[in-house]
DNA sequence: ATAAATATGTAACATTTGTTACGGAGGTGA
DNA sequence: TCACCTCCGTAACAAATGTTACATATTTAT
């Protein structure tokens, strides 16, 4: 859904911003007292490791909202670095116009509510795996969820690499777990796809 | 804050129940079509791993609501089960009442949107823990972020049992890189408190 | 006060995961 | 076609974490 199809909505956006490939739109920390809409591009919610690497702990993307949750909690502050990693363009809307558009327009409270709600539930999703207490638990855990989202039993994958880090863990220790798996009849799998096969 | 206090949101809770310790409110997977409002009592949302032990997703306790991120999400089922964990009393009110006095009702509104976001925030704040790629990492983020909330270099811990499960780690881990540590100047710590040094 | 249950520290050892290195596969652009 | 780059599998080894066990401390129940 696109929120700006909506001219009522789209009238109380009253900033737009550019931001290039690799800005960082706010820093870890910074306070949030509004909210952007994604019109083009993709923000990524970035947390830097002690050692130099980094990890996304959330990815918007176009016509999705971000600042919803900061801004009517108790902590308003960032809690990480909003980077886009593309050409991204936005917009933006103070709280009291934020709050006013809850009430009187459905269609935006409708996608507001949505928005939060799916966000929690990914972030909760995130949680079951992270906290599985070996890899291979946390592979099955991420593999179970993709087969309930998108219903079958061929799970496409970015890259091996693109995995590794979601899963928290270095690259070849996901490449061993996969063959073990793979030798224990478990799953199959090729440069594009991991397929349940238990 | 007590929404019970509000004389029209109280009259909008049509459904009371009472669980006992230890009952299950949800399932897991199981559909969420109304909120629920806890008026005494004590729940957890626990997933359980397959070796038989537990991890707590989340806690809710008295004049706290859940289901509020399930009922306006694409994926509505409860993603793990949920628990009281003492005898508990908990009123219910389904999805229209609520969508009107979200429009109709400022408290209503505020604390319903207050409780989403913080709950998100908790569990964003959760993952910044458990991406922490080593143990020492883990619990510096846990202690620095229990430094802002309370503002204060001494953190009071529940057990270190508590802490350990919270952590996703065993317990003598905990110990042996907490003695660690100590010795490397970093904290102090005794039964009840972990003290920041650095 | 006493017994029982629970929490804690610690150590030895097992297991899992990370690190580093390297060669091959596949894609891409000149 | 060739050079270059990225992704991937694999192996040897290092490091971190889990497991088990046990003695002691503390709290709770009787």
């Amino acid at each position: 859904m696109n929120l700006l199809n909506n001219e009522d909505i789209r009238k109380k956006f009253s900033l737009k911003c550019v931001y290039p490939k690799d800005a960082i739109v706010y820093h870890e920390n910074d306070i949030c007292d509004k909210i952007g809409y994604i019109v083009k591009g993709e923000l990524n919610l970035i947390h830097f490791t002690s050692d130099g690497s980094e990890r996304i702990l959330a990815r918007l993307k176009e016509n999705q909202i971000f600042g919803d949750f900061l801004i009517n909690s108790q902590n308003n502050r960032y809690p990480a670095n909003l980077v886009s990693v593309k050409d991204s363009e936005i917009v933006f809307m103070n709280k009291e116009t934020m709050n006013y558009l809850l009430i009187q327009n459905y269609e935006f409270r409708t996608f507001y509510l949505q928005e939060l709600s799916d966000k929690a539930l990914n972030l909760n999703k995130y949680n079951k795996i992270l906290i599985q207490p070996n890899l291979r638990e946390k592979i099955m855990m991420y593999l179970h969820q993709e087969k309930l989202s998108i219903n079958s039993k061929q799970i496409p994958i970015k890259s091996k690499e693109y995995l590794a880090n979601y899963l928290n863990v270095a690259r070849p220790s996901l490449s061993r777990e996969l063959a073990l798996m793979k030798k224990d009849g478990l799953i199959d799998y090729d440069r594009d796809y991991i397929t349940i096969l238990s």
